[in-house]
DNA sequence: ATTGCATAAGGAACCGGTTCCACACCACAA
DNA sequence: TTGTGGTGTGGAACCGGTTCCTTATGCAAT
């Protein structure tokens, strides 16, 4: 529509002065600035962020890779970036890659090759090398979200002390017949979360001389994922162990629900334990490490924005521990 | 990096055929072509979409607009949206508006009218006659999904019939004291739906001639808000409704959880009906009114896409009924 | 009085593509 | 032979901003 030659003509001021009246950028009297601001005003001008990036090389704009939407985790995550991109004035571009493929490689080779936007939060996606070279030669800054990548500033929580603390909770309320539910290896678009987990309750059970053979129990990191195994296990009063670390709430409280409806009573003859801080975890009373993916978000967001300041060195590599907090509600208690 | 300068030059052509051998538009002889595409791919060109985007209009990205991403039915809608328009070599760009707000004003005043995007998807979101015309204004075709929007083509299910489906699903089977329990209307953020299962709801009521005061109680449009009213509600004997029709599957989750920890038989004291196709419904044996958001979400792309193509007209106003079926489980049953 | 500097504003180049226009060539019809 | 129309290509304008370079002015310091 309008252009801003047209408020400067309206103004009666050279386009240049009307861009750095408009930016702010550059020596401007404050008279001609109210002059070309009330001309812009008036012809209700938007700039051209188009225009705009071709000669300064910024889109104002920032790209999210992430492997799930609907996962409680992962949904919240989505939410805080987008609501602190906004206020920041960036758009927030959305790429959903559920697993390595050629749509994932599409994606690198054809949308992110594009350059359009200035910087990179990467969700709980496992990046190639290849990947953070890709980023690193177009100079587009890149944060992770929820696992280590080589070389690049990532905000996580500490998933082995997250694990280990849940199963010495559980160890600490006299528990020795522990199980570990969780997610599935060969399911690898976690950053290995799922072995982290898987590790932390080893070294908490064997610090404490327990055995861990066949104490884990793969399943989908959802609840009907957890109902399944729930249903599967608990059947058998024999094979029944006495206290279940899961590794998601979400996991949790489709354990929980199998015991239920198995007429097993939780915390007395089960107790259950798991790591979110679901909203559905007080409902169903529901001990588990709370951890903040609304506070991560922010602060990978941050960390984003500061390394695309102007004067900003590139984001130093490394790994910033977001904090987890056991909250103890009535899944667990001492066993019978 | 490399522009299409350089392209050029190595294939020894002018920018003009490089452009046009590029994009596959005008004459290029055969031998050109492959001369072009050699240099362009020797160099690893890659075009930049705004240069492209500043001289012919289109961005090949679309925004999207939703109210909420972590509940089922949007996170769904996004997730398929978001595959479809990558599909077809679209950006996403997401705007996630959780209320009418500054915020809110700022995404149309700001985000919306720079034309980062050649069309809308605005999902379950209410939009107001001016943020229509103003996207109207500028050229760019809007779709809706989830509701009515006056002048805007919209995917939707039929919300009243779906709700009069279910309520005599329930009727059929012999009730006579049904209660629904759905969204509060003072949540308005979703195009009435909460009226419309009401009044589908009421509907068929009368017109099995069943009376309708007080016979709805409102809640959030979660699981923990259907648990919160169910232990409310079902506690006293002589107040528990026979069946309920909950507005959304997650509100009936709520309601079954809460029904079994309160003890009571489900569907043989108490039949529940929801609304959705929930993953977790099959969990919980619920019967339920399905719809199927992701080929929603896939009928928007195609339409507003389709309005994108050179020689289309304006996308056609108007309503395209979205398909449910009833999906019969064991929460429901005659009553005793 | 001259230099120096900060402020102010205009002209023009530029970012990286696309597209209009002009021109050249060739085949075929009149 | 001349006209016509489809092909193929190059030059240049253009999209809408930003920024470099230049010039002009007022004022303080030398």
């Amino acid at each position: 529509m309008s252009a801003i030659a047209d408020v400067a003509r309206l103004a009666g001021v050279a386009k240049a002065t009307a861009s750095r009246a408009l930016s702010g950028r550059g020596y401007v009297s404050e008279e001609t600035r109210l002059k070309v601001v009330a001309a812009a005003t008036m012809i209700g001008y938007v700039a051209s962020p188009n225009a705009a990036s071709l000669v300064t090389g910024r889109t104002q704009s920032v790209g999210v890779i992430i492997p799930f939407i609907s996962r409680w985790f992962f949904a919240e995550i989505l939410e805080s970036i987008e609501q602190a991109l906004l206020a920041r004035g960036y758009d927030m571009t959305l790429y959903n890659l559920p697993a390595p493929s050629e749509e994932r490689e599409r994606v690198f080779d054809f949308f992110l090759a594009r350059k359009r936007f200035d910087g990179v939060i990467s969700v709980g996606v496992e990046l190639a090398d290849s990947e953070v070279q890709l980023l690193h030669r177009l100079g587009r800054p890149l944060v992770g979200i929820g696992g280590e990548i080589p070389g690049v500033h990532t905000i996580a929580i500490d998933d082995i002390a997250a694990a280990r603390l849940a199963t010495e909770h559980l160890l600490s309320l006299g528990h020795t017949d522990i199980r570990h539910i969780g997610g599935d290896q060969i399911d690898q678009m976690d950053f290995a979360v799922h072995t982290k987990r898987l590790t932390g309750f080893t070294h908490a059970m064997h610090a404490a001389g327990l055995p861990t053979d066949g104490c884990f129990s793969p399943c989908a990191f959802t609840v009907p994922g957890g109902y399944d195994v729930g249903l599967a296990l608990f059947g058998d009063p024999h094979q029944r162990p006495t206290a279940v670390f899961a590794a998601s709430d979400e996991i949790a409280i489709g354990l929980i629900i199998a015991a239920r409806e198995l007429g097993i009573q939780v915390p007395s003859e089960l107790s259950v334990i798991g790591i979110d801080g679901h909203p559905c975890a007080e409902m169903f009373r529901l001990t588990t490490i709370e951890q903040h993916p609304r506070n991560q978000a922010r602060m990978a967001v941050e960390s984003l924005l500061a390394a695309l300041e102007p004067a900003a060195e590139p984001v130093a590599a490394g790994l910033t521990r977001a904090p987890t907090n056991l909250v103890m509600r009535s899944s667990t208690s001492a066993p019978r």
